[in-house]
DNA sequence: CAGTATCCTGGACGATACTG
DNA sequence: CAGTATCGTCCAGGATACTG
């Protein structure tokens, strides 16, 4: 799956999840809400510049995230997958390994 | 999402999508269509014995995956995680990248 | 603020050889 | 067949400095 090569790298789930909630209204145009470089940079807890606008650029060529005078958000897209990954994430609290203690609700990026 | 520490790793989801079809009717009995080792190495065309069974055994210790006489296959809990895995699959399958082709339905676990 | 340009390092991955 | 042990390579990610 490709996609995985995309979600797999850092980083790049932590950037969809703190955009959740700035949603575009369509592919273009953007909401007031959308989070600005500096906004996401410190949200992420220091991810280098490089790297996020490296993830940014990924992101935004996949159509998952747009880009305006506000800031970032989500596309129309970019939503319908986060659903996806809700159910994902949803699946990883309810998992138990085996030896651990259930896992914390945790959205971190960290590795 | 510690979850896709585990997935993200080359070949993790490629393996667990190679024993769809081989799930255990319980987490310690598995069934008689269980892979073996050599079985899923070249099902995988050409990981290293080596990551191979790195993969395997982390997937093990998830609980995603179990181990008998006949070989491996997912767990029950394995089959549920496979059933989002499928979800997010469709996802891409939907997905347009803008400016590329659409993808073609391809359960790779190359990068 | 919003990125781009460089350089460096750890560790994942791959190849290969080996044991039981 | 089913793995374990070693070793070398390579590149993603991090740090940092810089431009507009």
């Amino acid at each position: 799956m490709a996609l995985l090569d995309l979600l797999g790298r850092r980083w790049a789930l932590r950037v969809i999840w703190e955009l959740r909630g700035d949603t575009a209204l369509n592919d273009t145009a953007l909401n007031d809400t959308a989070s600005t470089f500096r906004e996401l940079q410190a949200r992420c807890g220091g991810v280098s510049s490089s790297v996020l606008a490296d993830r940014l650029r990924e992101l935004s060529e996949a159509g998952i995230i747009g880009h305006s005078e506000g800031g970032y958000a989500l596309t129309a897209q970019g939503a319908t997958l986060l659903a996806r990954l809700a159910a994902l994430d949803e699946w990883a609290a309810t998992w138990q390994p085996p030896g651990r203690p259930p896992e914390e609700p945790d959205a971190s990026g960290g590795r």
